[in-house]
Order: C-alpha cells, then structure tokens, then sequence
RNA sequence: GGAGAGGUAGCGAAGUCCGGCCGUAACGCGCUCGACUCGAAAUCGAGUUAGGGGUCAAACCCUACGUGGGUUCGAAUCCCACCCUCUCCGCCA
C-alpha cells in the first residue's frame, strides 16, 4: 500500500496514478475520511491527555491516604466520552484503512502509457521462430500421444485444469525444474527455499493478495489458511516484520513450488492442455532490494529468467507492461513471452515486477544503515524463472519433429538421463 | 489429541501473586559515539523501540507489554476468548 502521508501531500500524483491505471477509485474519498480521522483523533487525544495527567492525580491522593470520590465522577464522565468518540474513531480509522489498501501501486515514470495488454510494447526479442517444414502441432495434441500426459484420468482424480504427468512427461518437469534452480542457485546467486505451500492471512495481505484478490485463492475448510498462488507470497514474508541490515542487500531467494490458483473469471479462457490449470509448478525468484538500486536489480532479476531460455535456446521476446495492465502491486513489469508454434502465437511464460517499497510497508520489512538513525522499508521483487509447466509447453512445441518425436535441448539432457529424443517408447 | 510452562525493546530478562510516577521499560548482552591506548582488549562515560497527531522546525501530546474483547476513575498486572512458542506423554511419514 502506499504511505499514508505520501498520499496526503500528493494529492494529484495519486490521482494521475488512478488515470493511467483505469481505476474508477477517487482521492476526494480519501481527503474526506484523512480530514476527519484527523479531527476526531486531535479531540480524543486532548481528552486522554487529561485522563492521564487526572488518573495521576488521583494515586497521588490516594498515596496521600486524601479523598478522591469526586475526581472519580468526573473521570467516569470523560471516560465515557473517550470511548465513545473512539468508537468513532476506529470506524473512521478503518475506512480509511480499507481505501488505501485498496489503492494500486503507482507506476514508475518508465512505464508506457496504455489501456490494455493490446498496448505493451516489445522491448527485445531473442533468437527466431524455429522452421518447421511440416505443420507443428499443440503440445495437448502431441504430448498426449507421446503418453507423457493424460488429461482425461486428471480429471476423473479432480475435474477439470488438472493434469498428470507420466514416464517422460513426469521426468521433463522434474528435470526443467532441477534445471532451472541450478542456474538460479548456483550461478546468479539465489538462495534455495522449500517453503511452505499453505499461508495465512497476513502472509496474503503482505504481498497484496489479500484483502482484494480473495477470489483468486484457494482456502482450506475450517481454517484460514490459504494455499499459495505462487512463491512469491511465502518467499516475500519471510522477512515480514523484520529489519534486515543495510549490507545484506540484495536478499536474493528462489523456490520451486507448486502454485494454486481457482482461475475464478477465467471460464472459457484456456482451456485446452497445460497453460491454465490449478495446479502447477513455478521457480520463483523474489528479492529484497535498496531503493536506490531495485530499478537495477529488475533488470537483473529479468535477465536471470531469460537466461533460461537462451540455455534452452528457445525463441521468446520482453514486452514492458503499459499502466493499464500491471499488476496491482507493481511499479513496473516485464513479461517474457516464449513462442509456441503449435498455437502460433507468444505466450507469457514470466513476470517479472519490481513493487517498490508497497509490499514492504504492507508486510513491515526494513533495512537499516550504520549512519541512518531510521530503519527504512526495503524494495521487493518478484519474478518466474519461470513458470515449469508453460516451459514444458515451450520445449514440446519448439522441439517436435516432422515424424511426431520431440528432441530434448541439450542443455537439458543431463537431466534427463541422457535422454536425446523423446518418441512414445520413451 | 492429553498435561504443563511461557509470549515485555535488536537479544536475554525483571515487573504480573497484591491494579496507580513501570514503558523514551530495572538489570545483563549487543550496537553507535567519546575518553584512555602506538593500536586493540579491558575499563570508564554518553546514546540506542516503533507508529500516529502536531509544528516551518521544535516543544508537546496520543497509542502499543502475543491478538481481540471485558471489568475499573485507572490494566503489563484482574476476567473471557483466540493465536503462537517451548517441554513431557500419545500418535505418525
């Protein structure tokens, strides 16, 4: 969310901000509940001050062994009052609440201006569309037949978006997995999580998840506790109400989890094979950044998610995400778009964000300096690197052949046993 | 699941029985600055929670003792509910 005070004496940023994200919210809201909270708050905090100082008073007569029945009455009085314009207070005080957590972050200056997804322009391409002398196929088309995945006994275990894995699909994932935190780990320096995949509440609320996107969740029965849509969210509360030291910076984590989305508003949308289920895996990337350098590090933490692409030499493009299609937490995002022959088209395979201080000040996570007497809220980013079942896709698609097997990128194929082509026998 | 102990600043910990200068919170550690020293250790001195209101800036004021309620003129302290941690027992991959 964003500080209250900056909201208050930039009145017209915020209101830009709302423009270009298309959002219906309004400042006048705001200004009318602040002004208030303010002038209630100054009238109740006059009269607690007198109960304080009196509430002495008293002990000391007491101490004295003096009468104080009538200070007492009066007390009853002012309390009475006190509680009263605190329940107002506490009325006033969480609307307002509600309306700035309800408020998205505000874009960076660099992120183009637009509407829609129709409006995110491409910042670089990588390699080119493979050629293909033959008609490529979709991956639900051909990995099915290959025998590495069944949708139909995924959905007599489930329902529908859920699939299974099986022989060298099942190896495939786990290898691009393996593959994928290698890199991560061991050579752009991310240190390796297995966190867990249930959250509650407040781990929700602090990456923004909560209390806007509740429909998006899943919730456990007879609990409050959630399963994670991505590892972002367990990732970033790790450091949840705590105040890392200046030096540390940049914290660096990745994890590979499974992500589980209800995909609620999505109906229709997808539905065919592995790009839309309930379930899938991710490698996520998420670090804690100094303000000044996390434009920096979003750059970087980009290039690390490519970087796998390259390795698997697969065709893919950056695009920036103009205003009107961020994220709700996001200063600026970048998407990694692989290309997908089968369906002939790009297709987002990661996200890359850089949230600025709105995460941190939602989830309490600060730094502090040896010379700076403040702690001050760090930077967060998030990013896929990547998402493993759409990568799946990729490797499938990119790398059919005419005669209906798939060749495995070498950097890949010692992973997966030394395995070479994949054919039905695999 | 059963029994018990606990949650107070960056960490440890006193205060809770018996409500009132005990919350910029005793005491210890850590950290920062200074003195001593060629330098360091040791020692000595000073400083060191966060949020909000207010102000040009200050002064000043309010709030927070796991969380939420309640009792009371007044709650870290009494009452109720919940959350979390630890120990023992039971169960278990």
């Amino acid at each position: 969310m964003l500080d209250l005070k900056f909201v208050r004496n930039n009145l017209d940023v915020v209101r830009e901000s709302f423009k270009k994200r298309n959002s219906k919210l309004d400042v006048k809201d705001f200004e009318k509940l602040d002004g208030q909270r303010r002038e209630l708050l100054q009238e109740v905090e006059v009269l607690k001050a007198e109960r304080n100082a009196t509430s002495e008073n008293i002990a000391k007569i007491k101490r004295e062994g003096g009468n104080a029945d009538e200070i007492i009455a009066r007390m009853g009085e002012l309390s009475g009052k006190i509680k009263a314009l605190d329940e107002d207070l506490k009325d006033i005080e969480a609307a307002e609440h509600d309306w700035l957590v309800s408020v998205p972050n505000i874009p960076d200056d660099s992120v183009p201006l637009g509407s829609s997804e129709a409006d995110n322009p491409v910042t670089r391409v990588w390699g080119e569309k493979p050629v293909m002398d033959f008609e490529p196929r979709e991956h639900w088309d051909l990995a099915v037949e290959l025998g590495g995945v069944d949708f139909e006994r995924a959905a007599k275990l489930t329902g529908a978006r859920f699939a299974v894995l099986r022989k060298w699909g099942a190896k495939l994932e786990r290898a691009l997995t393996s593959f994928m935190l290698d890199i991560q780990t061991t050579e752009h320096g991310y240190t390796e999580i297995i966190p867990p995949y249930i959250v509650n509440r407040d781990s929700l609320y602090g990456t923004g998840q909560l209390p806007k996107f509740a429909e998006d969740l899943f919730k456990l029965e007879n609990s409050e506790y959630f399963l994670i849509p991505t590892a972002e969210v367990p990732l970033t509360n790790l450091h949840r109400d705590e105040v890392l030291d200046e030096s540390e910076l940049s914290v660096a984590y990745c994890a590979a989890t499974p992500c589980f989305r209800s995909e609620a508003g999505s109906y229709g949308k997808d539905t065919k094979g592995l790009i839309r289920l309930h379930q899938f895996h991710k490698v996520e990337m998420v670090r804690f950044a100094h303000p000044d350098t996390s434009f920096d590090d979003l750059e970087l933490m980009t290039s690390h998610a490519e970087e796998i692409l390259k390795r698997l030499n697969i065709h893919y493009r950056v695009i920036t995400l103009c205003t009107g299609d961020m994220g709700f937490g996001s200063k600026k995002t970048y998407d990694l778009e692989v290309w997908l022959p089968g369906q002939d088209l790009y297709r987002e395979i990661s996200s890359v964000s850089n949230c600025g201080d709105f995460q941190a000040r939602r989830a309490n996570i600060k730094f502090k300096s040896k010379d700076a007497k403040k702690a001050q809220f760090v930077h967060t980013l998030n990013g896929s690197g990547l998402a493993v079942g759409r990568t799946f896709v990729a490797v499938v698609e990119n790398y059919q052949q005419k005669d209906g097997s798939i060749v495995i990128p070498e950097a890949l194929r010692p992973y997966m046993g030394g395995l070479e082509v994949i054919t039905a026998e695999s």
